[in-house]
DNA sequence: CTACTCATGTAAATAGTTACATGATTTG
DNA sequence: CAAATCATGTAACTATTTACATGAGTAG
């Protein structure tokens, strides 16, 4: 699908950046829906200002040390939007290994069953909290502010790690 | 994480069977949470066989139509017993790219994200039908009926179909 | 006899993870 | 001065997708 370019393409979008900054928010934000790693961000960074889609410039900070600081050409947020405005069916849905477990999960013992699930409910109850705090730093935003997105999606992850959380209850009390 | 080795070797506990058998739950009962296609399945059965986890036998269908029907051998049975009984860390948040899209939704026009929340939703509600057909054919189960994993999973997917719908819903509230 | 399903594989490309490799800067 | 963070990259491996390739069996 090539959806990494448009990660990228869409921070740079929003401000420019280094592909340093561009690991950090995937690790912060964005990685309630998306992640990469800096050895998947830097090749795609080489490659996308092989395309023309962006450019850098090159800051010093301290005595020596580099900092590559991307930006969007013309051609790359025309690229950006015109991805940012498709209709696309359906992903298929996520593999889940957890769900993958419970699924073969009549050949363990019902001990060893609900201790898997109590182990999974205590760490997504743990996310669910820090998602929840996270989201207290948005008051209801207006339509029209540009975190909108961030408190929409902010909004999706608490939902799902809620339902989450509620199936994995529901689990232990019918194995009871 | 080496996941789709487990997924197979699960299958085959539950029953011998073939390669294209594998495939055909894969994009079934299992894809809700779990897919692969038949161009990994048989490389891996292939390696499971060399590892000595798996043995065939050949069976044939019709005159010459050749069916290698796998299944476990004891070692395969423990790996797979051993694997189940694992108590893991909780998986990152799984890739969303109608989520990444939302994040970034602050760059179209009310209109056309409007547009595509409606276009997601009634592709979910689609599908949350299906699922919820597929549930209704299994009746509340005992926990000690060997099914009672699939009744599991499926009760999860319905739920988690539920509440992305609910999710895009009060998005499209929100932003009118 | 045509279309669909059964059945098995390989090849090539893209995507993603983990490890290797290096060195500067800042904070305590 | 040690540890954490800033900063950039490559290499090797694993995982996954899409396309290529072939042919038998079945139902209408």
């Amino acid at each position: 699908m090539g959806t990494l370019k448009y990660a990228i393409l869409g921070l740079l979008d929003q401000k420019e950046q280094s592909g340093y900054d561009i690991a950090a928010s995937f690790s912060s934000s964005i990685s309630d829906f998306w992640n990469a790693n800096h050895s998947q961000i830097y090749p795609e960074l080489r490659r996308l200002t092989e395309a023309g889609l962006v450019t850098y410039r090159v800051e010093i900070s301290g005595q020596v040390l580099e900092r590559k600081v991307y930006s969007l050409t013309e051609e790359g947020r025309r690229d950006f939007l015109s991805w940012l405005d498709e209709e696309a069916p359906i992903a298929p849905s996520p593999k889940d290994v957890f769900r993958l477990r419970m699924f073969f999960s009549a050949r363990l013992s019902p001990e060893r069953r609900q201790a898997l699930i109590r182990h999974e409910l205590e760490q997504h109850r743990d996310r669910l909290e820090r998602l929840k705090e996270k989201l207290e730093s948005y008051a209801l935003l207006p339509a029209e502010d540009p975190r909108f997105g961030d408190y929409l999606v902010l909004r999706g992850a608490v939902m799902r790690e809620e339902t989450h959380c509620c199936w994995l209850e529901e689990c232990l009390a019918e194995t009871m």
